[in-house]
DNA sequence: CCAGCTGTAAACATTT
DNA sequence: TAAATGTTTACAGCTG
């Protein structure tokens, strides 16, 4: 009974299958006959046929040497340790692997709880941007789309003529318009970063307190080096292929610099063309725009068509001289432009988010029939967590059950099996052994209801601590519960429930449990008819916190001031973002009726330190906490004032009330809630 | 360095 | 009687 699990999980990958063929095949049709078509008669059919023969060892050759190149990009991908240059001269021919276009950024949740943090902004210059960046997605997608299925066809090509020997030519005119396809994604995706950093570049991030010097440097925090360092390679990669396909890009120059930079781990994500000039890492030094657009003039992306594309703005500015006078003066370091930034930040960020995932579908699509074409070995690459863990995942999707029960090795809590792509960066941090977040923590690397929407099947399923104290969840468990009172055991199935983690080392973690209970004066005992209950006294547990926080008064007074702009804004985009489906939110905060309970396990603990740190009379405004401004969904859920919990931001809290799940249950009746998409 | 918080372990008492 | 439930103490690690 010792660790035999961990594999049954794993299973096989080969629930994935290439369903998606058929639709093909009459350009090959006509490829043949075109190729056919070159002066022999039928009467020579046998030296027709052996034309095609050669023809068709030709192309196999061919198809060859494109596949090693695959295996090499991918390789490369895995390693992400091998020559930082790669070799510039790509064939224009080469299949677009899409390496290049894989996971510009990784967003990690604690990133994004920054972003979200620290967001501000009137709901009217959300709309204007979510709009925006609706129009932009949507391009994205559509582009994207269309590349998939390129990709396929070419795919399907490539292996048919492995049987039946093609011609080629059609197979290089789809490659071509592939990678011009490529091409456009990555632009869409420069375009859009150097909206980002542009914006940052002009300083309209404040830089934390708490916070290195480069602006995007948080964004690295999550990441191990050999992500960075892959990732580091695909920007490069995708710089390159530009090059060598004579982009119109205008911002070329910066990719030497950024390739011949000596740190790639930490400059890899601010491979922006503007980020950086002149060999200079763009260092958020604010008044940097003006050196780029000597080099840039009139393509700044925030000025186009004589208008400022500012979000929300769109005020018409004549040339570009005077855009610029406008941007500094309309659109200076305040308050409300550091906020709209952030809230594009995320907003992009989400993008990428999104695109970074149908990216790794595509590319596990892609890999998985590669390998199946080629030779099965390639296949098991440890490399591609990102594919490989998205095969393992609908696998696991497909046999929900074989999850949790057995106990795993205590020595190996990450589980990526069955986890999410967009979080294996941070997931794997977080796995590091047992590491507890304080409430401190969580203010510099904080939680967002992103995370938390998908932690909540993240931590589901994959045996990772969750960064929540005992006492925390234990309230959780209690408020969340229709009577807002459990039982000890029902505390425990709300655990083990809620939490892979809590799955094994039952002792431990359920002394701790009793521990916490009976220590602290927040949990009280309600004899019952049939037994004791546990209750939490609010009253107590907001005492209980008070010093929190109060050691980083410039980050209360940024939450602050955050304050007036962020709560609708956060409303409508997570509503926004909601409505465009982007499964990070709408897997979790719809289809899974308790998501809001973890974020509001958080969101309490902010809350607390929050009200307490602020002031002494924010108790008398419950509705007014700061933590409005921190998080992204804070909705005031206590029991003591439940009208708060209407209104726009209970997108996410309405999921709360769950029916189906009944804490009474066993968790052995009922395994872990099979993710509904 | 100290105080406070948290997690873990363990001993012990009480209840079921 | 055993197991579950509660209580309490001790200690280590972390943070401000």
């Amino acid at each position: 009974m010792m660790q035999e699990s961990g594999t049954e999980t794993k299973s096989n990958g080969s629930a994935i299958q290439n369903g998606s063929s058929g639709g093909s095949h009459l350009l090959e049709c006509g490829s043949l006959r075109e190729g056919r078509s070159n002066g022999e008669t039928p009467a020579v059919d046998i030296g027709a046929a052996d034309l095609a023969h050669v023809q068709q060892q030709q192309q196999q050759a061919l198809q060859v040497a494109r596949q090693l190149l695959l295996q090499q990009q991918q390789q490369q991908q895995v390693s992400g340790l091998k020559s930082p240059k790669r070799n510039d001269k790509q064939p224009a021919l080469q299949v677009p692997v899409s390496v290049a276009m894989m996971t510009p950024q990784v967003i990690t949740p604690q990133q994004m709880q920054q972003i979200l943090q620290q967001q501000v902004l009137s709901p009217q210059q959300l709309q204007v941007l979510l709009q925006q960046q609706q129009a932009l997605m949507l391009q994205q997608q559509q582009l994207q789309e269309f590349y998939k299925k390129q990709q396929e066809q070419l795919q399907l090509q490539l292996l048919q003529q492995q049987h039946a020997g093609k011609q080629p030519k059609e197979q290089q005119q789809v490659a071509t318009q592939q990678l011009a396809f490529q091409q456009q994604l990555l632009q869409m995706q420069q375009l859009q970063q150097q909206h980002l950093l542009s914006l940052q570049r002009q300083g309209l991030l404040t830089i934390q307190p708490g916070q290195p010097a480069l602006p995007l440097q948080p964004l690295a925090q999550g990441m191990i080096p050999t992500e960075l360092q892959q990732l580091w390679k695909e920007v490069t990669s995708a710089h390159t292929a530009e090059e060598t396909t004579g982009n119109n890009h205008s911002s070329l120059d910066l990719t030497t610099t950024c390739v011949s930079s000596s740190a790639p781990s930490k400059t890899s994500l601010i491979m922006n063309p503007h980020a950086s000039t002149n060999g200079q890492l763009s260092v958020h030094t604010p008044k940097r725009e003006s050196l780029s657009h000597e080099e840039h003039p009139h393509s700044h992306p925030l000025y186009g068509h004589g208008v400022c594309k500012w979000p929300g703005c769109e005020a018409v500015c004549e040339d570009f001289q005077s855009f610029l006078k406008h941007l500094n003066s309309e659109h200076a370091l305040d308050d409300r432009s550091t906020a709209q930034c952030r809230v594009q930040m995320q907003v992009v960020q989400q993008l990428e988010l999104q695109l970074a995932k149908d990216k790794e579908r595509l590319q596990a699509m892609m890999t998985h029939l590669h390998v199946k074409s080629t030779e099965p070995k390639a296949a098991p690459q440890p490399l591609n967590l990102v594919s490989s863990v998205t095969l393992s995942k609908s696998a696991s999707e497909a046999s929900p059950q074989s999850l949790p029960h057995t106990p795993t090795t205590p020595t190996a809590p990450l589980t990526p099996v069955t986890q999410g792509p967009s979080v294996i960066t941070t997931t794997s941090m977080h796995t590091v052994g047992p590491i507890r977040r304080r409430y401190s923590d969580k203010y510099n690397v904080p939680i967002s209801s992103a995370d938390i929407a998908q932690n909540q099947e993240f931590y589901k399923n994959a045996e990772v601590r969750p960064p929540f104290t005992y006492a925390s969840l234990i309230r959780q468990a209690i408020l969340e519960s229709p009577e807002k009172q459990l039982t000890l055991n029902e505390i425990y199935n709300w655990f083990t429930r809620m939490f892979a983690y809590f799955r094994r080392n039952a002792a431990t973690w359920k002394n701790a449990v009793r521990h916490n209970l009976s220590l602290h004066k927040c949990f009280v005992r309600v004899e019952n008819v049939k037994g004791a209950v546990w209750t939490v006294d609010e009253v107590e547990f907001q005492k209980r916190r008070p010093q929190k926080i109060s050691g980083n008064p410039s980050l209360i007074k940024n939450m602050q001031s955050s304050h007036a702009y962020c709560t609708p804004l956060n409303a409508a985009l997570q509503a926004s973002i909601a409505e465009n489906s982007i499964p990070l939110y709408t897997t979790a905060s719809m289809g899974n009726p308790t998501l809001g309970n973890l974020a509001s396990a958080i969101r309490e603990e902010l809350n607390g330190a929050m009200e307490h740190t602020n002031s002494n009379e924010s108790d008398s405004s419950p509705g007014r906490s700061p933590m409005q401004a921190v998080h992204p969904v804070h909705v005031k859920e206590e029991p003591l004032d439940p009208e708060e919990a209407e209104g726009p931001l209970s997108l996410v809290t309405t999921a709360n009330h769950s029916p189906d799940f009944d804490h009474d249950r066993d968790y052995e009746d009922e395994p872990v809630n099979e993710d509904m998409e």
